[in-house]
DNA sequence: GTTCCTGCAAAAGCTTTGCAGAAGA
DNA sequence: TCTTCTGCAAAGCTTTTGCAGGAAC
């Protein structure tokens, strides 16, 4: 089974049709741990398939969203990010240059004895901060 | 000293000029802890003081935030929401109506042994999830 | 008096929506 | 064949910016 085909099988497993647009965007996900924006998807699929749309990228990422197959990083209010991998870890954001690192969580404990009625669904933990390069540079 | 000469010195103590706008945006934030947004506190404040445009609460904003005098919260994607408490918690925002809950978090433990070079500015915690009263209405 | 701020309007992003034609099952 | 998706364009949001008049110090 090809590539192409594994990602289409998946996205079937998952009740959602297996359209080539929507195959690439998975792939690229899968593939680049970049945590890219919708307009850096759409940037790097135009070369690979010129007639994709905007729309597409932002209907198929939301729809993608509501079906837990990836995960969204608001770190930043200017624009969502996405992820593909669902294993805990947190996101580390340099301020100055707006670069994003994974950082491992250890351990995580909440005071939830006023929240016993509460559906927990996700947890996301974000840093912000400078990385080396920035502090190096001023 | 009044309320209100109370704000503006602890602005001017901050470095920041006083203004009636900035005395009223950031009294508005120190008395309702509802993590609102800039559209919020803009149609809050347009009661008192009906001059006030959505250019100044923005820029207020992003002075307060650089200051160190609130913080951002970037739990949702589509607008930034600001909250005037320091004290570290993190925040459980339910996906159906969309308020946002304080929650205090008893430790946090990241594995920062490939951050040491790093810069750590501050650390968030967001949960998302679903509150009682959405869980009782399905 | 000098500096900085406000308010207005317009612009600049990111994201969503309506609809006709095309592709998937 | 029937349903669903794509692509285009336009619209809808939040947020930012330029500039003349006004307020703070």
């Amino acid at each position: 089974m090809s590539q192409y085909e594994k990602y289409g099988e998946y996205l079937k497993n998952n009740g959602i049709r297996a359209s080539s647009q929507r195959i690439l965007i998975l792939k690229y996900l899968n593939e680049n741990n970049n945590h890219p924006t919708a307009g850096k998807i759409y940037d790097e699929l135009s070369g690979k398939l010129p007639t994709i749309s905007k729309a597409t990228v932002y209907n198929n990422l939301k729809l993608f969203l509501e079906n837990g197959l990836i995960k969204e990083i608001n770190i930043d209010n200017t624009e969502t990010r996405y992820d593909f991998n669902t294993e805990m870890h947190g996101h580390f954001r340099c301020k100055n240059c707006g670069k994003i690192f994974d950082i491992k969580i250890e351990e995580l404990k909440l005071d939830t004895s006023d929240f016993s009625d509460f559906q927990f669904d996700s947890t996301d933990v974000f840093i912000n901060g400078i990385c080396p390069d920035c502090l190096n540079k001023n």
